[in-house]
DNA sequence: CGGGTGATTGAGCCCGCTCAACTCTCGTGG
DNA sequence: CCACGAGAGTTGAGCGGGCTCAATCACCCG
């Protein structure tokens, strides 16, 4: 007898394309509560950098930062998650990046043995690890194209964007991180992505209703950030 | 009856740890041939960035970079690719970035279809589909490193570290690439890749034997490349 | 021995960094 | 209700690492 699951396509038809798949329903199939779920308070740290690798994260609200550190302190942001997001997926035993809430922020944890288990049996289950994997080198390649080759405008006005199509109120971007984060994340300082800001503001890109709170001229800032020619 | 496949691990133990499971390897299995194979001239491209995402391809030898354009003509190189490595892998239907032979280039070409078929048969070729791009995403937050916080002579020191350990002849480089790739992938100019070069050799760290030949010594130049906490 | 490409070196400039002062916001307590 | 303090953000002045532009050098090919 065939020991083999029965023949389908490990990219099952109803789940193309990823366009149609936001992070938000990744394994939104799978028990909540593997795991369980956490509340981390602000500035928390989820896992440090080369602990072991035990859970895989889901944000259900709030927002985290993953970053690694120079030992000099140079501190560089990978990558925010936000609702809906999957993180702390590694293909190593250990966490390459240090986790850490950036507001109060609750978290569903899946044990990594049991998502390889249901992995193993469920071809869905693996396409979405698979889809969320290459989702993340996908958006990896465009921050080193940010962070290799645009200025600071173009940087600072591609992440408000990036944040205003994943906050998805368009037009309106409540950011839950410091200046001081979104240049770890820009690979910029506090005082240009602040001096960054102002300048969009006096070109009528943005307009700030306290520091967070941002209201965002889509076209402009699109303008304003080189596109690629993608 | 059951139809799922029989219970096991989405990573088999006999591949752990990942370290063990080099890219050279991976679908080391397949037919080589799924697709044919074929030969790319120096500076002929492979597939351009939003063309249909076809094939993957497994380099057998030469060398692959593979880039993203801004409109102005600013360029990144997101990796480059050596024998054994797989590329092109894509979760979209289209390819995001342009791939050129860098060198004289041999390809096996794996049809995208037949993979994804293979993939819900067998666990293996899941999981290695997985590692691969798990692993092209552990790069990449070391790159977004890189190019977010180190200094022009840290980069440098890191490509050859790097490269010196991706060629496995250690101790001895011999680049595929010209310095403007080199500049490309670190986000830096090519007259500062020079510069750093010979920075680097005044300090004894390197000596060239023509310039793509480089004879590095590792001690001198890990210490120089800021090493992460990690 | 030329011709051509790639690499190195030099001179000067500019964008983003550093260091520092100031402002704004907001929570707390009198 | 205001005063106060602390943290976050903004703004300014000046510096410097890496960029630009340009000349020279090295190494292959004929």
């Amino acid at each position: 007898m065939d020991q083999l699951a029965p023949v389908q396509s490990f990219r099952p038809a109803q789940l193309r394309p990823a366009e149609a798949q936001p992070a938000i329903y990744i394994l939104a199939g799978l028990p909540q509560t593997c795991g369980g779920s956490f509340d981390y308070r602000a500035d928390e740290e989820i896992y440090g950098e080369e602990e072991e690798a035990e859970f895989v994260y889901k944000v259900v609200s709030g927002a985290v930062r993953c970053y690694k550190l120079l030992s000099d302190g140079r501190r560089q942001i990978g990558a925010f998650h936000l609702p809906g997001d999957l993180f702390g997926l590694e293909d190593r035993d250990r966490h390459q990046l240090t986790a850490e809430a950036i507001v109060p922020t609750k978290v569903v944890l899946l044990k990594r043995t049991s998502l390889d288990t249901l992995a193993a049996r469920d071809v869905d289950v693996a396409y979405q690890l698979w889809t969320a994997a290459a989702g993340n080198v996908r958006r990896a390649e465009s921050r080193m194209l940010l962070l290799g080759r645009k200025t600071a405008l173009e940087r600072v006005a591609t992440f408000l964007v990036e944040m205003d199509d994943r906050l998805q109120r368009h037009g309106f971007v409540d950011l839950p991180m410091s200046r001081r984060d979104i240049a770890d994340y820009l690979g910029l300082t506090l005082e240009t992505v602040s001096r960054a800001m102002t300048q969009l503001k006096t070109s009528g890109a943005l307009s700030l209703s306290g520091a967070r709170r941002v209201r965002i001229d889509r076209t402009l800032l699109l303008r304003m950030m080189e596109a690629d020619i993608a």
